[in-house]
Parts: structure tokens; sequence; C-alpha cells
DNA sequence: CTAAATGTAACCAATATAGTTTCATATCAA
DNA sequence: TTGATATGAAACTATATTGGTTACATTTAG
């Protein structure tokens, strides 16, 4: 959808912290998982930090954890959590009002859009954290 | 899902062609109705021609025209012709493959993201052209 | 006190997108 | 045949988004 990869880094990053098992995970290491820099997980985690999906601890032995168990996580939650603007690109799309046919595509594209949107994210709803990480745990048996 | 426009104002380009009945309108009429440059509307076109959805004629009184009845042709077509990377932000994503979770994580997003995304097309296909020409009718009662 | 961590702001490079100019080519019609 | 009007396409620009990076204030365990 939105072409960027915050969903699918943040995604990673609770599988991650799943994975950890409660620990408090310092987002250096989770950064080594993603392979990029510490902010950029610190940027995502403030959101998901925001959406209750996640617990932070400052200081030294602090770091991330889940703030919920990871049955009670949904793709969905995360997604909301990180993607704000669904949208479709409806927000810059401005046609011209005295046109017929500007004057209604927007609205009617709001709804189809919408329903198109609701759809995918009933999917998402319908993946837990626990099942990701359980397509992982065949190869996940310590920590690495 | 994608943020840009490309998808909505190709979706509001057919509706102006099925308005306009089988006319050959030209890009410049159309860009009056989006709002936009003819050379845009042309970019898209010529993705919209590729994909046999539309068909276009040179010289004076060319123009653009439906390739066929608005009823054979639903939104997920058009997504298809305009839209030729859905991937939810896979391809620039990369995580570490020596850790167990990111050597993992990618393929098992793949699985998640398809069916989120088959999920939201099957939705798209549900929406033919003529359908929002008809929430169009009421306000168009002939050329403006 | 110190080491290690989060929280954030600020900046940069790369990319995507839409808009614009320009021009070659094609076609109809007078 | 000529001129007006169209598409097709390349090239360039401005702007926004995204991810990466540096820097630094703040917090906390030991």
């Amino acid at each position: 959808m939105t072409g960027n990869t915050r969903f699918a880094a943040s995604v990673h990053m609770l599988a991650y912290l799943a994975y950890r098992q409660g620990a408090a995970v310092p987002s250096a290491e989770i950064a080594s998982s993603v392979d990029t820099h510490p902010v950029v997980i610190r940027r995502l985690l403030s959101a998901l930090v925001k959406a209750r999906l996640v617990t932070a601890q400052k200081g030294a032995a602090g770091g991330f954890s889940l703030a919920a168990a990871p049955e009670k996580i949904s793709l969905r939650d995360i997604y909301h959590a990180v993607e704000p603007r669904p949208a479709h690109g409806l927000d810059n799309f401005a046609p011209n009002t005295k046109c017929p046919v500007g004057a209604k595509i927007h609205s009617i594209l709001e709804g189809v859009f919408a329903k198109a949107q609701a759809s995918m994210e009933a999917e998402l709803a319908r993946v837990t954290l626990a099942q990701i990480h359980q397509q992982l745990r065949p190869v996940c048996t310590g920590k690495h």
C-alpha cells in the first residue's frame, strides 16, 4: 500500500520483542535485527508506545517490551499505530468542482476507497503477533 | 494505499470518458475536469491504453475513448493498469538475515501482505465504471 | 558518579510525484 | 497541399516523503 517500510519494520520489531520474551530490549539490538539505525527504530517505537502496544524503560538496563500478550496484538493494531494516513491518495486529489464529474467524483471515490481499505484491514486484523511468532519459532530456539 | 493520486485521477478520467459517451475526448478537456496539466493526463492515459482500457486517436478531431463498455471495466482493472507495485513496501525492506527473526520475517510478511492486498483488490473488482457513472448521473444531464 | 539507555530535534541524501516545456509525429479538413 | 489540432514522449523543475545520521538533553540502574 504505502510504499514505505514502516509497517513491515514495525511488525518485525514487535515480532522481535515477542521473540525476546519480555526482556527489556534496547533499540540498538532491534536495529541490528532490522538492519537500520537505532534512531529509526526509536522513531517507530515512539508511535507504538503512544498506541500502547509497547512500553519503554529509560536508563541503563532499559529498553522496550510488549505492552500486551502477542495474542492480543493484531497486525491491524500495528498498522493503525504507524500508518495514520490510508486515504488512497485522495487528500491531494482536488478536481475541478465546476465540472459535473469533478464535483461528485471525490465523494464517490471516498466511499469506494473506504470499503477497499476496510477490507484490507479486516484481513490484517485476522493475524496476531502470536501467529507471526509461531511461524518464527522453528528457527528461534534462543537468543542469538 | 499508495499515497499518490494516479489511481483516483485515472478513475476520474475514465468516468469522464463514460460521461462523454464514446466521443473522442482530447486530453485538454479531461485535464480541465481533473484540474491538472494535459501532459499528466496523457501520461496516465498512456498506461491505460497499454492496458487496453482506452483507445487513442491521433490528429485533429482525435482524442481518447473507452475501449470497452463501462460495465466491463472494474476499478481493479484500472488499479492494475496504473499501480504496478503493490508490495506494501516490502521491496525496500531488507532485514539482517543473520538474525533468526530477520531471516524469516520477510517471507512471512509477503504472505500476509499478499492476502491483505488480494482482499482489497477483490473489493475494487466489485465496482465497475458503470456503477461510478451511475452515481454521477443525477447531476450529469448533458455536456457541460 | 558513571555507563547506558530513551526522547527528540535537526539535517542530509535519495527517491517519487506532479507539473511544465518542448518538439516530433499523425490526421482531418478546407 | 497546407494548416490546425491532436497524441507521444523526452527532459527538466519544484516539492514532499522517506530513511539515515548526528547531536544532545534526560533518565536510571548499579
